[in-house]
DNA sequence: CTTTATACCACACATTGCTGTGGTGTCAAT
DNA sequence: ATTGACACCACAGCAATGTGTGGTATAAAG
């Protein structure tokens, strides 16, 4: 019964919602929505929101203002990404593997991302194959720090350590042995926090 | 110079707009405040935001409606409860061991709570000591959950398992053993995440 | 051919909501 | 004695905001 399929411009309009909540903390007006897409009426900004209640994405108050609230699960989460280059992570769709869904935990800003752990080269941290490991973007660490680092083409998480002058990237697992910081590895951000999901 | 600490009466203004953008994920009106606290003025309400404003607690933008931030990094926290009695997490002042930082994802429902894991028991699971496990509330579990269960005074994070008719709380970990589930266990919840925090 | 959904417009209206400009009184510090 | 922070009040102005009631046009579905 209830298509739940939205129209890109529905959609649009349901991201820059999302957004101005997300970012600004503060749902967007019926008018400010209407700036945006350059709309001369509020007639049309209800007109989608209608839509997007009636299929279920959001939901509003009457007669309050900004009380729009997101409703589907998809729009609270995270995004995972694939690949990380140059030091960037890469938004772009390709390489949107999908979403950590943080549950009731919202609104991340804006350089904050996620990676899913491949292997166990970090098992003895407790962080496991499957893991996800939350990051800020930042090109610095402290030594201890754990990070995400890129060697070549390939991201991998690793703890940052100085032995005498020299800098390494070191698992926690017997198994694998410590990566030489080199010229070719770049850190690309800090692990904040370790999210496994059950 | 600035002089932080809050009045109680500012601190309940600022609680109650933490719940609201907590709970109903919009930010108070001023007369919202104003009915809430029985002001008949809302240049009363303007006191006691200017107060909050100076004090550095919230952030207002001009001119636009609901438009209070929250600033300090205080507020977006999950309660780390200390103890878990009859099924019921205790929310009492001291009780509320602190606030896991949930860096910045914030807004978590009302049912949902964090545990400092305390040990080992859990360890081939990835669940070290000190992590931090969030729990939704709830009196049910599946097997092979992870759940937080209440054996006499001591809550404690296990496995929930069915070996023939029984149940038990496994492990993961060789050097302990399962629990068998009595009448004397209580599943308080399920355990959602695990958060680490570096 | 009619209905339904989409995608817009115009404009009026009432209320909501922020702001501005006053006021009173208490209490602690200077 | 005065200043400043606190804790309130009253009320008016006006812009922001949601709502109501219309309208047009297109396209797909029945």
């Amino acid at each position: 019964m209830t298509n739940d399929k939205l129209t890109d411009k529905q959609r649009d309009v349901l991201k820059f919602i999302y957004e101005q909540i997300r970012f600004k903390q503060l749902a967007p007006t019926i008018r400010e929505i209407g700036d945006k897409f350059k709309f001369s009426s509020t007639g049309t900004v209800r007109d989608y929101l209608d839509a997007l209640t009636k299929k279920g994405y959001i939901r509003i108050q009457e007669g309050k203002s900004r009380a729009i609230e997101l409703v589907k699960e998809a729009l609270f989460q995270v995004p995972v990404l694939g690949r990380v280059q140059a030091g960037m992570p890469v938004y772009a769709a390709e390489d949107l593997l999908g979403y950590l869904n943080l549950d009731q935990f919202v609104f991340p800003g804006p350089d904050v991302f996620a990676l899913r752990v491949r292997g166990l080269s970090m098992k003895d941290d407790g962080i496991m194959d499957g893991d996800f490991v939350l990051i800020r973007k930042q090109d610095h660490a402290q030594v201890n720090d754990i990070v995400v680092a890129l060697i070549g083409d390939e991201a991998t998480v690793k703890r940052l350590a100085k032995r005498g002058r020299d800098f390494f990237l070191d698992p926690a697992n017997p198994d694998f042995h410590p990566i030489p910081m080199t010229s070719e590895a770049i850190i690309i951000g800090k692990v904040l926090q370790v999210v496994r999901e059950y």
